[in-house]
DNA sequence: TTGAAAGCGCTAACAC
DNA sequence: GTGTTAGCGCTTTCAA
């Protein structure tokens, strides 16, 4: 609700003596226009302070140039560092974002795909961490997932996350451990970083410890929930592999608080590496997710369904194999990187 | 750009055989419509999978329900935990946001700005950290600044900062430090937190030490430059009051590399105290910014101005008095709290 | 209770 | 080169 209003089209036009197809024309640099003309109406819009109405604008043209992210929230550093990393990759195509913080609730995440629908968004990018909701399916957009499986049929991109378990793990016992527990969000068969670290204990012949702390456990109740599982595991393990940095923070705290020296009784890695989480603790080990890589990715997947409007069919229906050739390649993996620190 | 094309009103109408009048009735619950009507139009809106396009709508209604929120990048906890707290306190209003990563680049802030007019939005919420722009002051829509004074007209919300950074010094000398330097990101004599620390320094009759590390310093250079600093002040102080916690981090990090002991060797006491940093680094000593209240405070005059189109002049002009009353009673302050940790 | 019609600000044929 | 005009999808008088 701009308030004095906004000036529009008409004003400029009248400012400038000229219609208003000649002075959409200059903004928009179509046809032919004499220098003149061009002048007047440049004066015009200057003298206005007039930006043209990118609603209005949008209600013709039917593009938005804006695509929606969905994530649990931007305060948690991975996010917002992938927020960040979208932004960016988006504005190389004149691409604008918003930005919707599901909270980990499912009512607030088909809210929101309800707005981004209903605000015509050109496409949507979900790295949201919910159970699947059954919306997603109906929406007829261009649409990305990151680290997330919707159906076989949506795009998802994310990093090579048993590969990264496994390395964690396989650091952990390189440095010595030899009862490494792995703590993580939720235990379950699709975890791929559990299933990384369960595979190379399975060789090593040693038998899996596996604390779970939930993903979206309030703050406060973190560190008590951490401090039990790990009392609870205390005579059994020597390190922790933590599936994102933020648990390992905890563990290190829980270590401090028990008296036990790092590296010396307790090897912690971590997973994420992001950018905040290595300036507040340069020195845990870690797991470096390439937000970067995946972020550019997601948006080059988007902007080719954009720009072929494909009949971005996900209902049934459809060659068999040929759904199954092209599932396969929708997922796309980036490699992840160890980040040697002294935790571990 | 909606592939196989979203349906319209129109769409609708046809499918339940009435007017669009009809429909947009039913669809904003207005007038009188009859039982019957109103299920013949909800089997419609169902069957077709339709959601209002809310770009026509805000076309009409001049109110797009989104405000833009400017700051430098949500990757930093500060900035990305603000704007989760600023959206919730919208979503209460029925509004949602659109969020803009300026970088620190002015640049993009400028085009920001004109995106956000351009986009009608009904309001904006600054909190980047940019030499002021002078496009700010053309902006004829509501404005509220985070932690920076645009201009005496547009409204302010801060936490104490001076208030703060007295209570980060005082904290500092009460623990038995005689040398404690600043450490901040841009040394100035409108910088409050700086203004804090001299006044409490001043009454203990100390020299003060300032330390200063560029805000916008790319992440991988920061600890060569803060180890800089604090190398050619080592001899001279024994704490740091960093005026945000990962700086703070970083003086962490430099005295575990020259094996200083914290807090015997040296005390060290930040300023934020966001969530994720409470996490990575529970021990930290610090100064916290209440951001549930500077969020739920920028929106609730946000909403003021929404709601009451005044002429929301800030071009001069006018009485030079009331203005100056005026200027008083937009700047907006909160008390900040020590958060004790054992680094100081 | 319901419908017809006039815009909201802008773009894009199609004239002149 | 420049203007006229018909929409984009929706809301909202004003009639019926």
């Amino acid at each position: 609700m701009a308030q004095p209003s906004e000036p529009t089209l008409a004003d400029v036009a009248r400012e400038a003596g000229v219609s208003l197809t000649t002075v959409s024309r200059v903004l928009n640099n179509r046809g032919y226009l004499s220098q003149a003309t061009k002048d007047k109406v440049a004066a015009a819009i200057q003298h206005l302070g007039y930006r043209p109405n990118q609603v209005a604008r949008s209600l013709h043209g039917k593009s938005t140039q804006t695509i929606g992210l969905i994530v649990p929230t931007v305060a948690l550093p991975f996010f917002g560092e992938l927020a960040v990393e979208i932004e960016n990759a988006l504005a190389e195509h004149g691409y604008r974002i918003l930005i919707c913080n599901s909270m980990g609730r499912s009512d607030r995440e088909r809210d929101y795909l309800d707005l981004l629908v209903g605000n015509r968004v050109d496409g949507i990018i979900s790295g949201a961490h919910n159970e699947d909701l059954d919306e997603y399916h109906s929406i007829r957009m261009p649409l990305v997932t990151i680290d997330r499986t919707l159906s076989p049929r949506i795009p998802n991109v994310r990093c090579e996350n048993e590969a990264g378990g496994r390395m964690a793990t396989r650091r952990l016992l390189d440095a010595g451990a030899r009862r490494p527990a792995l703590l993580t969000s939720r235990s379950h068969p699709l975890n791929l970083r559990e299933r990384g670290y369960r595979s190379v204990l399975k060789e090593a012949g040693i038998e899996p410890i596996v604390l779970e702390v939930p993903f979206h456990t309030p703050a406060q109740e973190r560190p008590i929930l951490v401090a039990e599982c790990l009392d609870g595991a205390t005579e059994m393990i020597d390190a922790v592999f933590a599936t994102d940095d933020l648990a390992a923070a905890e563990v290190i705290e829980w270590a401090r608080q028990r008296d036990l020296e790092i590296p010396r009784d307790l090897r912690v890695i971590g997973f994420d590496g992001t950018g905040t989480v290595r300036r507040a603790l340069p020195g845990l080990t870690t797991i470096r997710q390439p937000l970067d890589l995946l972020a550019r990715k997601a948006v080059e997947i988007l902007m080719e369904q954009i720009a072929s409007p494909r009949s971005t069919k996900r209902d049934g229906g459809g060659d068999p194999l040929a759904d199954e050739d092209e599932a396969i390649a929708l997922t796309v993996e980036f490699p992840v990187t160890l980040i040697e620190g002294w935790t571990a």
